[in-house]
DNA sequence: TTCGTCATGTAATGGGTTACATGATTAC
DNA sequence: GTAATCATGTAACCCATTACATGACGAA
């Protein structure tokens, strides 16, 4: 019954938000734009669609030869189901957008939340960035603190194998601190006036592309 | 019925061929010592345990005050039920360390195989090392590929955290580059007359630990 | 005596994959 | 014409978590 997977959901809509596309297409998108992170098969995917749809998030759509040019260019070939983002949909995904819960910062939600920050408000970007830093400064707490009780009955590997870890961490870290700086950069730059995008990586624009009849996609 | 996830079954009887132990010690172990890539709870643990008895690698103790020095060493209280590896079990464990197949470097599979590398001959540490690199170059591949098809469509996020992931990679990938050069290395130095182990990170011995009773602490 | 942590388990549920079944379209 | 890839699904299974239930022991 259930099918939701929260990540998968919010993915779905968020790509669906930027064009209508068909369930194969979507999926490569998970697999390739988002998917370093995540990979979803088939059987994941279609009941999921399936309970967007009951919800009234999404509509499918017949497409034997639907004239929808965008699609049509997206995927190069006709489409069958088009699935497109309905208004509440679009509604629900804008509410998901904004929140904030720790689970946002979590290693399975933190790469899809990311991956939209292109259409993420900048405080709730921030708000993200620096739940994940300190999410992460935790998890080297503990790291160390376990590290310096157990360093004598460890061997090499062991060893090697927790010091490259605690790198990897560490590392993520650093990158989230040049994010969050150039977002404050961003933020000083323009002193706030404005209701909330551009930082210093959207150089086109927070929003999701050129505006006007896009989404009518 | 089946409860074998692989990667547990492998964790416990390795940690078990370290010293017998109960299953709360072995969980903590699980989730500090190797647990920086997998974390598990004792709803996987324990049923996992009765299987792994039934099929004769390890025995149940009753420990009311089982006079074993070492679990009670290592928990710093008594115990309730010792687990212990078998000589079938070690048997056992020692096929699943001589294991290449492809599994072996895999995401799920690498930690945990790296984590007992102290324990596997020096040609199984090298395949394994050399397998799980060209896993991830061409993982690499894959990634420039759709880096290149699809750039000039992904906004700054996306692409961020695309070269993001990809420098994880690549920081992974010379990683390993050292520990195969270090691994020969330790090869050309003993001109590979001994049997398997000790290359340039196993300093003191490939084996468990200095052995005796240094463990009962 | 109460709180934290040690200690062992189970039932319900969740979230996902694999393997299968099917067929259209395109490129060669 | 045949292989690859596009395209959509389902049923069976797997692995693991969550929440719950239970209780002993040590320290404050």
């Amino acid at each position: 019954m259930s099918r939701r997977s929260g990540i998968l959901e919010f993915a779905v809509l968020g790509l669906l938000r930027e064009a209508p596309m068909h369930g194969y297409e979507l999926r490569k998108r998970l697999n390739t734009s988002l998917g370093v992170f995540r990979a979803f098969s088939y059987g994941t995917l279609y009941p999921c669609l399936k309970t967007l749809v009951q919800q009234g998030w999404i509509t499918e759509e017949e497409g034997g030869l639907t004239e929808d040019p965008r699609a049509a260019a997206l995927t190069g070939r006709r489409a069958k189901i088009v699935y497109r983002l309905t208004a509440e949909g679009k509604e629900h995904f804008e509410e998901l957008l904004a929140q904030t819960g720790p689970d946002a910062w979590e290693d399975e939600h933190f790469g899809v939340r990311f991956a939209f920050f292109g259409q993420t408000s900048r405080d709730v970007r921030m708000r993200v960035l620096e739940g994940r830093r300190s999410r992460l400064e935790e998890r080297l707490d503990k790291m160390r603190a376990s590290l310096a009780r157990t360093r004598e009955r460890l061997d090499d590997y062991t060893l090697e194998l927790q010091r490259h870890g605690m790198e990897s961490v560490e590392r993520e870290v650093r990158w989230l601190n040049e994010l969050i700086e150039s977002e404050r950069a961003g933020r000083d730059q323009r002193e706030q006036r404005q209701s909330g995008d551009t930082g210093d990586l959207p150089r086109h624009r927070g929003g999701t592309r050129p505006d006007s009849s896009d989404d009518t996609t």
